[in-house]
DNA sequence: TGCCAGGCTTCAC
DNA sequence: GTGAAGCATGGC
């Protein structure tokens, strides 16, 4: 099917440090694997795109998931006109929308992150998948030997994933997570060894859609040390503070040319 | 070769 | 509560 869409683009999206499995299949498109399900989408002219999903499923499954459901241009435009950095990020970042990813392959993902450059977190991912044929389940997590895990580049954070799955499980797949505000799902999450302050607010972000989420990781830290000395004013963009970190994370690496 | 990476835990103080 | 050290590993 060929749909058009508003403020979506596939390759800003995938070079926004949000998510590591998106297989690339040539000039922009991609095979995207969400939960039990597999899209292989690509991006054409005019905001026009092709996907090899029925209606059905594009609606129920892919629409949330890129979250579309969501004007993106009413956030664009609610930016501080005196705010000439954010507006540049905002402008450089259009089209990058914040996945609605699952739980679990999340904290999994952003376990992996912490210390870590993103082209390095990708290669340890699709280890790790190669590893058990398709993304790690929490079961298959938390019978897991050190041994088993050898060989993917796990480094330390490799004793943390057989342990979260441990608890994942235990706590009935994160549920006090789900149904939790933002601020009591980020401490539910720091309760896991290995996820801090900053994965939290990246699961809370990409994994459970609270937007008002904001990881500050060493380049937002840099950002705000440049640019907002007295701090970033989430409280002019009440929801969304996290869709605009995103928007400058990537801007900043864009500068440097930093994505992989 | 050394620095750095979507940081966290541990341990002094 | 704050700050520094230590942590595995590979991209650059």
């Amino acid at each position: 099917m060929r749909k058009r869409i508003a403020f979506l683009n596939l390759q800003k999206t995938a070079d926004s440090g949000q998510c590591f499995l998106w297989e690339r299949m040539g000039e922009q498109a991609y095979r995207i694997r969400h939960a039990a399900h597999t899209l292989t989408i690509r991006q054409l002219p005019r905001g026009l795109f092709e996907m090899d999903c029925t209606p059905e499923e594009w609606e129920s499954i892919w629409s949330p998931y890129f979250d579309l459901g969501v004007d993106y241009g009413a956030y664009c435009a609610g930016i501080d006109p005196a705010d000439a950095y954010l507006r540049a990020a905002a402008r450089s970042a259009r089209g990058i929308r914040i996945l609605r990813q699952e739980l679990w392959e999340t904290m999994v993902c952003f376990l992996v992150s912490q210390n870590n450059n993103i082209p390095r977190i990708k290669g340890t991912l699709n280890r790790l998948c190669a590893l058990y044929g398709g993304f790690p389940s929490p079961q298959q997590l938390a019978r897991a030997g050190r041994a088993e895990l050898e060989g993917c580049g796990l480094g330390y954070r490799a004793a943390y994933l057989p342990a979260a799955a441990a608890q994942y499980l235990r706590d009935c797949e994160a549920a006090p997570a789900r149904a939790a505000c933002w601020e009591d799902a980020r401490a539910y999450l720091q309760t896991y060894a290995g996820i801090g302050p900053k994965v939290a607010e990246c699961i809370c972000l990409f994994g459970l859609g609270h937007k008002a989420a904001f990881p500050v990781d060493t380049w937002v830290k840099r950002i705000l040390a440049a640019h907002y000395a007295e701090g970033f004013p989430a409280e002019r963009y009440p929801g969304f503070q996290g869709v605009l970190q995103q928007f400058m994370f990537y801007y900043e690496r864009s500068l440097l040319s930093k994505f992989s």
